[in-house]
DNA sequence: ATTGAATGAACGATCGTTCGTTCATATATA
DNA sequence: TATATATGAACGAACGATCGTTCATTCAAT
């Protein structure tokens, strides 16, 4: 296991420069403006080698959307340290929308979300990362609810569904017009939340 | 003016046969999967005479987008007909949800909307047209809180642009799994915006 | 000596676009 | 009204560029 090491660990390095590199080309370009020598040149290495490191250009664009879905994975882990559940969810709010905000990443999510539209794998994909999350964020609105009284007659799932829709959006319009949300919009995006879930000023 | 016709006549019916053809195409396969003579050929017209009606394949998305935003420009335009703001907002959640979930409708806003984040032409036009949205929806909501008393101390123009998120975003995911909202589907997403604007049940 | 990372030329296909041409229609001339 | 001329819609072959992918080969690590 930690045996195989020296040139395998070059090659991983290798295959992670490569993988890196794609993700700025197809953040910037888009996936099907990004041909393989672009990839290539850009990463400094040779139009051949990709493909010793990678199949296709699907490939690439399936391994993408796996490392985002650990990203998020990741991402849902840590809303676990907190105690109340509403402290969670302000955490959620501000970091997600910083998350999805940036342009980088919500270029890709577009690009990933555009091929899942026609790819059937990515497609899948896609949609199983997004219920685990609503599922997650169910979870906390519906400790939320229990602990106050609750103040809306929407069900958890529907409601973290939205809650998602709010901030996506937010984020995404701040990505289109190349900016990044401040204090301000950050604020003003808590209290749309906190007026879907029902939540006291 | 009317005195142009028979040639004239039948050149711009040949041009919008290209362009809903190209509608279709770029809806079914994307903006870039789509080949000029993928296009020429589904419209039964040459190759040559595509370019004889359209400088190029660009010119042809901003041809689109025009045209969708004339749709939505009609849309707005059908609300004046209501006395009641609230009457108005819900045919508005509804129907906006309805087009919006139209699967060619909800294809190609994502095919214009990922071609505006890096065709500059089309991303401006793209953000005006929300923007007049965005404002019929805050006079909306304005008179609504003018009428009965406001249950949320966020501005109209951020409640607006928060119901077109909710909007949006449900209606996307139904073009995404192909389906259609129902009348179950609807009535959540009635109560969502209800809720965001702080209307009671 | 064996393995596999790294290379870049080469392949066939396809891309957006241009071009010379044909032909039906509109306009001017008689 | 009959004829000549001008217009531009329609066509498809052709162009140069570029695409994703393959492959024979070199080179370094085991």
């Amino acid at each position: 296991m930690a045996e195989e090491s020296a040139r395998e660990k070059s090659a991983q390095a290798r295959r992670r420069l490569i993988v890196d590199t794609a993700v700025k080309c197809f953040a910037e370009k888009g996936f099907h403006q990004t041909s393989m020598r672009d990839l290539a040149n850009r990463a400094g290495v040779s139009l051949g080698n990709v493909y010793n490191h990678f199949d296709s250009k699907t490939e690439l664009i399936l391994e993408i959307a796996k490392l985002e879905a650990e990203e998020l994975a990741e991402f849902e882990r840590s809303l676990d340290k907190f105690d109340r559940p509403q402290e969670a969810l302000d955490y959620f709010i501000v970091n997600y929308a910083k998350l999805c905000a940036d342009r980088e990443i919500a270029l890709l999510t577009a690009e990933i979300m555009s091929e899942g539209l026609r790819n059937v794998d990515i497609g899948v994909d896609f949609s199983n990362n997004r219920k685990l999350l609503i599922s997650t964020i169910a979870g906390l609105i519906r400790n939320l609810w229990g602990q106050k009284k609750s103040k809306t007659n929407i069900q958890p799932e529907d409601c973290a569904t939205f809650v998602l829709d709010l901030i996506e959006g937010t984020a995404f319009r701040f990505a289109f017009e190349r900016k990044m949300p401040n204090k301000s919009n950050l604020a003003i995006l808590k209290a749309g939340v906190h007026q879907l879930v029902g939540l006291d000023g």
